[in-house]
DNA sequence: TTACATAGTGTTATATTATAACAACTAAAA
DNA sequence: TTTTAGTTGTTATAATATAACACTATGTAA
């Protein structure tokens, strides 16, 4: 899983964090991680975060800022922690990380009115999942 | 100002919140709104919760994900609440609604993987405003 | 090797952001 | 008038996140 990455040798404790929002299906969040994790030792609010804010900044995962949750990246293409997309379902919370290079080549090259460019981004589509369409 | 908006009928605490939001030159977190609103008698977080709430709902404010802020719509075309998009400046905190046309005709036609429309999105740009550009 | 720098850890306490629950009030529809 | 939906005021509490400090591991350079 996520090949594509530059290996980061990760500590113990960003490596149990990992391990566990890697695995699983849905972002998941700190305080529910650190649930998770008691059993291995982890005991404080602040041992996850730093993990987090570790794994937020080296790409190997993201946060859904309007759900403050974390999942991990599975986008080999996606611009480490740069540039992220995804769309959530707003019935059953499930979240995707969106890998288009339309999209990323698209909101990369965008300009605002002073004619800035803004390479680093993050977007957030909100609607129903195919699932929960069809019910 | 929003002379574009369809007129809600604001209550008392949320014409008082949403006239500070509006009066401000950049985003405000609720605890600070409610310093600032004491004087005129909204005590507790919840009735600063409660209009915020509700004045994003109609779309006369946004809150910005990954600053926990409210800032006042001034964008006359923005599909009220459901399609945001804004630069933030990483130094001075600057936020700006972004109203570009040809971006949220972008958005609004981005079909995923299975070919799903998400119609309601939130966009947050990050990287340096003019001013600091050229600091 | 030693010294130093950098990053990570463990811990306690605290700050910040947000909601639950309930009683009372207001405005407008039926 | 009765009812309804929405808003208000209030207390308490939940959920999310950081400050500060002492200590430990690891790599690098003298
Ligand atoms: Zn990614
Ligand atoms: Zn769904
Ligand atoms: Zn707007
Ligand atoms: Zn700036």
């Amino acid at each position: 899983m996520n090949k594509m990455h530059k290996e980061h040798n990760l500590t113990k404790n960003q490596k149990i964090i990992f391990d566990l929002i890697d695995k699983s299906s849905q972002p998941l969040k700190a305080y529910s991680i650190l649930y998770n994790v008691q059993k291995k030792g982890i005991k404080a609010p602040l041992q996850v975060y730093r993990a987090l804010d570790k794994l937020v900044e080296i790409g190997k995962i993201h946060k859904i800022e309007s759900r403050n949750a974390f999942i991990a990246c599975h986008n080999s293409s996606c611009q480490v922690a740069k540039a992220t997309a995804f769309t959530i379902c707003e019935i059953c919370e499930k979240v995707t990380e969106i890998s288009s290079t339309g999209l990323s080549k698209y909101l990369a090259n965008f300009k605002d009115k002073d004619g800035m460019k803004y390479s680093k981004y993050n977007l957030e589509f909100f609607g129903l999942c195919k699932k929960c369409t069809l019910k």
